[in-house]
DNA sequence: CTGGTTTCTTCGCAGTGCGAACGAAGTTTT
DNA sequence: AAAACTTCGTTCGCACTGCGAAGAAACCAG
């Protein structure tokens, strides 16, 4: 049951296959690299490797980018990823807006959309959305639909292995019977990869953010709903029915206030935008009749503003009895803060970490970072495209073919 | 970083191991199967499959079992799996004791030998009782060293990944300076395997116990320590630093009693073997002087005892409150509790399930079963056994080659 | 008993990685 | 400046693998 599950057998051209995804994600992960460096490495011949970088120059992905430095001997010719052969849609279906980023095979968003949208309540128009917003990302680019390896979704609701593209009846009522992922397929004509938003924000900081190197880590997104992604191993840890991180209902306070979810004391009662919100509005000297905004408690944080730092600091402490729980049973290397809230950075790491070493064992937090992101307001729609490329570095299949001369 | 690393390269005869593996794990979990049937689920051609499987005929691992019956044309020849082709041993160090089992392949104990030993302070004698009692398993069932597959052990103590065979300072400060693999693997010219004693209870249910036939679960072992094992993809997760799982160090209740740890309120203060007798003392009519033990709660819970039962319920409240923390964070398909308080069965699932359901969100919960152990009070040293066989059954060199001829 | 079906093996073929030999291109030594 | 050495990359024959077609063996149905 456990092992040979998903093994697939192999063949020779499934032997062609593995060895050279593995050239593919070594060049990819090294940038610029020699044939001979890589033979060393992997343990393959020179004439093996020699073999299969051609397949990969033939097929655009890579090129020789010159000579680099000799080691005592004949100068060995550099290696490159093309980060520029192929595009990659990302699309983010926030609370109330969508985003949509186009990418290249490095993460770099090359154009990039955001419309307000209700998401909950309307599937239709938000689908219409995405359609047009990615139409017009491909536009402004001049990028022909064959150029581009796939589109990969986030979506603000827990997204089950069996069925991906279909929403929790549950968080997202309203999307009953709706399939995301059938939608955009068939519209597009392309590989369509969805997951949930926090997932996929786990996964840009472990590919582009903090936890660059890493294979575990947690990401935390405090946002009007609290969610959380593992990424185990290099992958989206999704659990049996696709809701693990669901950190926001960790009941943390016994006494606290009722939830929607139905449960008392969720951290998400407690630190959510809207529990935040509201504090602000009773601590802060609310200049006008207006609520603050989350941004407003984030300047006035940074401005010495004592009633935004308690804020922080409740926020801290509360977060910290989750993430302590979270260190004592996954141990994961990094965990990263993001929403926006946790621009504040230090203001709120200090007293996380003071509320995390109150609770964790010290040989949990010893192994374990704590941080905030350093990525932007773009990198759960980056995310979603990282989810494509992953895919298709595993399985160069998934790159469209198409026949590359000695062109540039 | 996330995608090539651990995969090695390939060349015709990693081509030959991958397939045979694959073959070898089919017919393991499959008993008895055709070749024709193989080759159908493998999608390889007949002929490789008539070839993988002479080799493995001829390594002793498998054998023809007589014929199938007829789908219409000639009979199949069954292939069974020769569970008594080699031998493993499981050693379980426990707090005050060491247990041993010698296994088949199919993890039934063939002997098994268990001696008092205080394990915490006294690396020297643990190590001399291991030695001794895995001699006499060796001895009583005639076992050639030849033929043992490798020795797996259960350690009280998270083990880091970059040194499996050192004990945490933390936790066995007496052990440093000690290598448990290294000084078995000398004693006896074996492979060795450690992990913690709960990864391995994890591991045993997934292969023999509650979690047959899945790839996820999480099994939490009560008793003097509440310790947890985390299976994920059908792998023992160990987290950054080796100490995923170990939820006895929760904080359930800020205003609990202090923990040897340092922290309050840990989950082992509640409900570990002590504070359970503590409580039964105070609540149970202790006929004479001494503490009650486990057993006799067990023993008074299962015959109505209210003092017993209310002492269960307890328990179930405050274990509830983690695991529900559990669900949400991992979505395990399956929780399985073991340790002796868990032979009470459904006294204890109730509470525990209501305190789950109060905490827990209702789609968490959904996926997710919580039973408890069915396998006796040998299945951490069977788990031990078992960490070893995965590994051989993933990467077949690690049988012993002996060259079998004819002969059963 | 005959025709059809299924199982398993045999044998030649195509594809893959390897290794030795070689040429190409630098560096260091003389 | 020339020779010797080092490293890089390619070429080519070899060994091994899995495949597919063909065939033999074993069985069932009529």
């Amino acid at each position: 049951m456990k092992v040979g599950t998903a093994a697939l057998t192999v063949d020779a051209a499934g032997m062609r296959a593995q060895n050279s995804s593995l050239l593919l994600n070594m060049i990819w992960r090294e940038r610029q690299i020699s044939r001979a460096e890589i033979a060393r490495r992997t343990e393959l011949s020179p004439s093996t490797v020699s073999a299969i970088v051609a397949d990969l120059e033939h097929s655009g992905l890579v090129r020789s980018i010159g000579a680099g430095v000799s080691r005592g001997g004949r100068r060995p010719t550099l290696i490159g990823f093309r980060d520029d052969a192929f595009s990659i849609i990302g699309v983010e279906m926030g609370a109330t807006h969508v985003t949509v980023v186009l990418t290249d095979l490095r993460g770099r968003v090359r154009t990039h959309r955001t419309a307000s949208q209700q998401v909950r309540n309307d599937p239709e128009g938000t689908l219409k959305t995405v359609r047009t917003l990615v139409q017009e990302c491909l536009d402004a680019e001049r990028v022909p639909r064959r150029s581009v390896v796939g589109l990969g979704v986030a979506a603000p609701s827990p997204v089950h292995p069996s069925s991906p593209g279909k929403m929790s009846p549950l968080i997202l009522p309203a999307w009953r019977g709706y399939d995301v992922r059938e939608a955009l397929s068939t519209t597009f004509d392309l590989p369509v990869f969805v997951d949930n938003d926090a997932n996929l924000g786990a996964l840009s900081e472990c590919y582009w953010g903090a936890g660059i190197g890493g294979e575990d880590l947690t990401y935390i997104k405090l946002a009007t709903g609290i969610g959380s992604g593992h990424i185990i191993h290099g992958d989206v840890y999704r659990g049996a029915g696709g809701t693990a991180g669901e950190i926001g209902h960790i009941a943390v306070d016994s006494a606290g206030p009722p939830c929607l979810c139905g449960l008392r004391g969720c951290l998400v009662t407690l630190i959510g935008s809207g529990a935040l919100v509201e504090r602000a509005r009773e601590l802060m000297g609310t200049k006008g009749r207006k609520a603050p905004t989350v941004r407003e408690i984030v300047e006035g944080a940074r401005a010495g503003d004592p009633a935004a730092r308690q804020i922080i600091d409740g926020l801290g402490q509360y977060l910290g009895v989750a993430v302590a729980g979270l260190l004592n049973l996954l141990n994961p290397a990094i965990v990263v803060l993001g929403g926006e809230i946790s621009s504040v950075g230090d203001l709120l790491l200090d007293p996380l970490r003071a509320s995390v070493r109150k609770r964790a064992l010290s040989t949990s937090m010893a192994e374990t970072r704590i941080v905030t992101s350093a990525l932007g307001d773009k990198s759960i729609a980056v995310g979603a495209a990282t989810l494509v490329l992953q895919a298709a570095l595993r399985d160069r299949t998934l790159f469209p073919l198409q026949h590359v001369g000695k062109s540039a």
